[in-house]
DNA sequence: TTGCTAATCTGCATGAATTGTTAACTAGCA
DNA sequence: TGCTAGTTAACAATTCATGCAGATTAGCAA
């Protein structure tokens, strides 16, 4: 993710508006390895900003993902978190505590694949289950 | 999964009573390469049975689940779906119509993988993303 | 076959996560 | 300084899944 004031650029070239619950959040997400779910951004975005409202956080988040500056992920644990790091890799997930990291994979250009005739896949995501280093 | 009548077994075994809703579950599920959602079989065994409930048939594949004889999917588009396959594979999901279906994949334990030191790895998930034939 | 009892079913309520709506507000440009 | 499109906050609505309670039934035992 670029940093609050290269955001701040990208939003206004876009057309959209920067405003200070938008820079607040820019600030929450930089740098943020936490893979916050939307209710955790909102919580620590609460006590800078009480009042800010959690439509507005989703809004910001959906807004940061559709410009590629953020990474959705998904594992399945009811919420949806959000990746400040864009770069190509994966995550796992402890089970227990229900911390993700993140993973970088190589080599999977020589995986034998079977099942994929007639799709054209855009995208490749794995998934590690398990439990971490405290909770084991 | 085993067949309805290996899973009549089975349930009476673990003290499991087998109903006639369960019955048609079983039979529904059977070879079934759909990866159906709960609403989707909830709508299949409406038409052979009026009146099951959307209730019942979360609870059976749920109970199959527990018994390792289903395996539960997120592709992330809303709701789960059920693989009655158990077999070690993964899947690929079209972005377009939502069709999900079975990929083997072999030579991952050639991967190098970076990150997971701590972490006691139980399962992996691959989930490719992409367009089917029909929809590319 | 009959009766008992725990397991199950249905219908509804509840809960969690997310998105839709709208009136009031404001960033940013002219 | 004013205008206006884009935003915000508050609340309603949706979707998926689970909790609950009273009526029903499978399956064992006599």
């Amino acid at each position: 993710m670029k940093s609050p004031t290269e955001l701040t650029e990208a939003f206004r070239a876009n057309g959209l508006k920067v405003t200070p619950q938008r820079q607040l959040l820019f600030r929450l997400m930089h740098g943020n390895t936490m893979h916050p779910t939307a209710e955790a951004l909102f919580s620590d975005a609460s006590t800078q900003m009480p009042g800010i409202s959690l439509r507005t956080v989703y809004q910001t988040l959906t807004d940061l993902a559709s410009m590629g500056e953020l990474r959705l992920i998904d594992v399945g644990a009811g919420a949806v978190r959000f990746d400040p790091n864009v770069d190509d890799h994966h995550h796992v997930v402890c089970e227990m505590c229900g911390d993700v990291r993140d993973v970088y994979v190589a080599g999977s250009q020589n995986l034998s694949i079977d099942g994929l005739d007639g799709f054209a896949v855009d995208s490749t995501s794995i998934l590690f289950h398990g439990s971490c280093a405290k909770c084991a």
